[in-house]
DNA sequence: TTGACAGTTGAGCAACCATTCAACTATAAT
DNA sequence: ATTATAGTTGAATGGTTGCTCAACTGTCAA
């Protein structure tokens, strides 16, 4: 049933059975939150080309500074949201730390998301 | 070679073997772009619930909104970023305007995606 | 112990963004 | 024409977030 007392929405039900059957079936409101931080940490383009380099190699945070040409603040900023997302993992050997994947599904990830970037570009910006 | 003109660095390169190799290998500025920009869209959890509603079905902007008890407006102004996206199409039928998914890549990155949630919490969290 | 460097952290700031609000267009019915 | 409903849009607003700055920890070397 799509409660009428649901006051936030300020229009009519135009297809009650329709917006009942997606309702059941809809995911736990916790794994829509979780999916979407998920996708969120890929979401700027620092994390991303942070994400590159380490799909290419180990690196510290010094060396990821320089290649970005960024501060290791900022770095180490990113590295956390990283951390927390459960995408990277690192190990500290004197006194620097090295950071690495954590895991493959990054790599599918993005070449779905590649996939799609591509198909836009042929369909709707015709350029190149 | 790793400039030393870069002047927003603040370290040292410790390993510029390994930055010059991965810089040469990294992307395009402007795939990292659009591949961040992609994700910042599947980053929202309004436009997350969206999509996973209009894969189960094509729905109007009313019934998305009665589904998820908001404004018409607040569901207009995600659809048009999932529209710039190139995630949904839509076709008008009188007063209403359907939507719906536009392809298939958005189902395999939320399957990727998901199995990186329950790994997180398998792992991290040991949880139910 | 002292100094140097790698890295982390919290506060602060500026830019960004999701929602609200009000005004608007579009289609259909009377 | 008028009214009503579906949907869009732009400005305003409050919350979020990425980077900076400064202070801090941790490790090593002298």
């Amino acid at each position: 049933m799509a409660a009428k007392e649901d006051l936030f929405c300020d229009c009519e039900v135009i297809h009650g059975d329709i917006v009942d059957a997606v309702k059941q079936r809809m995911p736990d409101e916790e794994d829509i939150y979780d999916l979407s931080d998920f996708f969120k940490v890929l979401g700027d383009s620092t994390r991303m080309r942070i994400i590159w380099a380490l799909d290419e190699s180990e690196m510290c945070v010094c060396d990821i500074a320089v290649l970005l040409n960024m501060t290791k603040s900022a770095i180490s900023h990113q590295l956390r949201a990283l951390r927390n997302a459960n995408l990277v993992k690192f190990r500290r050997e004197g006194k620097t730390v090295y950071y690495s994947l954590k895991d493959d599904h990054v790599r599918d990830i993005f070449e779905i998301g590649m996939e799609h970037i591509k198909e836009k570009y042929n369909k709707t910006k015709q350029k190149k």
